[in-house]
DNA sequence: ATCCTCCGAAATGTATACATTTATACATTT
DNA sequence: AAATGTATAAATGTATACATTTCGGAGGAT
């Protein structure tokens, strides 16, 4: 088990909220549970840090990222910023398969929308929409983001209210693509964000 | 010495052109010439990873970032985006003490500009007029795309051509702010951060 | 009760030794 | 001459052992 699997399967943990925003991460216990030293264990650490899933400081234990309501209305800001960039832009280089691509995930997202994988075919819905922009790096910050705020949706039990309006939301999101209304599709992006803001921080102490 | 110290050390060295975009970073020389062993220095690749300056594959050395022009293109790009953002929230959030600093910062990057130190008062300077915005996160996100362009402008051994020209937007940024002109600042930050793109595109390869 | 101080247990950091993978040089073939 | 295959050298990955630092509770002073 290399220390690329390892950092794998504790993000899937974390984002999952097997592990809570702030808890404790120990290489020893880690290394017994994948039956490897600690050196590998410590590349994983280091692996998710640079992801932004954990924090390391210098001889303290890692810990899972635990951000104040104002650091996460931060992040929300940043996804503003960036996810209706990136919109922007796939929406003036959109061609015709690329639509077919975004129906494809629509249809996807709306079967998951229900389970437990919710998150991961909204990320993917939303990802599709994006991709037109050719942004590879652009992509990555906002999925960056993104995984900050999952970590807190998953560690303090947020389950989609208003899954019905989420659900509309990604619909007349596509309608807006198909018909290039590049500004009318940016609002319901900046307002679909908004809301996820308001869902987490509501949940959230302080 | 530990990996922290490493990091820094080889990050001043890469930052500066001593390292070039591509060049391989080996553990072994890297363990020899701070007097440790191995595994500080996979924990210092790792840091300099994180903050991307060098790409980190399994099994292969670790090597200088190299991007593209078109990638290069994509990061001044999100530079102008994040930077004006910034530069926005700060101007509306702007107090006298601020103004204070920003005078402070621009009179020593001015006093620096001819010197090799010139990068490291220009982003001092710019810290200044974004610290008003109070967006630790955002700022942290700039400094990262910052470092990847000041990697390319050292290696590729560009020289701020225009120092006047460089000079004369930062004198008018501050009189802008001063006056709370929020869309002509804008206007200034977004020209001057195109200038500088055009600028290292024009000496790349490719 | 609350706050220090100190000490032992436990966690992290590092060196060494060895295993595994990659890279370079050279021979062989087309 | 270019391309392919192979062996040797060199680099990276990991386990173990030990050094260093932190954490948490016992004990005493306020």
């Amino acid at each position: 088990m290399s220390a690329e699997k390892i950092a794998a399967t504790l993000e899937a943990d974390i984002v999952s909220g097997i592990f809570r925003p702030g808890e404790e991460l120990k290489q020893g216990e880690i290394a017994a549970r994948f039956s490897v030293s600690r050196i590998p264990v410590r590349d994983a650490l280091q692996l998710m840090a640079a992801r932004g899933l954990i924090d390391l400081e210098r001889n303290r234990r890692a810990r899972v990222i635990d951000l104040s309501p104002s650091e996460i209305d931060e992040v929300y800001h940043l996804r503003g910023l960036l996810e209706t960039d990136c919109l922007r832009h796939a929406i003036r280089q959109l061609e015709a398969d690329d639509l077919v691509k975004i129906e494809a995930a629509l249809a996807h997202s709306s079967i998951d929308a229900a389970s437990d994988r919710w998150a991961d075919g909204d990320w993917a819905f939303h990802k599709s929409l994006y991709a037109p922009a050719k942004r590879p790096r652009e992509l990555s910050m906002v999925e960056d983001l993104r995984r900050t705020c999952r970590i807190h949706i998953a560690g303090y039990g947020v389950l989609p209210t208003l899954t019905d309006r989420w659900l509309k939301d990604h619909e007349d999101l596509v309608a807006a693509m198909r018909s290039r209304a590049e500004n009318r599709a940016v609002d319901i992006l900046a307002r679909h964000i908004a809301d996820a803001r308001e869902t987490l921080l509501a949940a959230m102490p302080g």
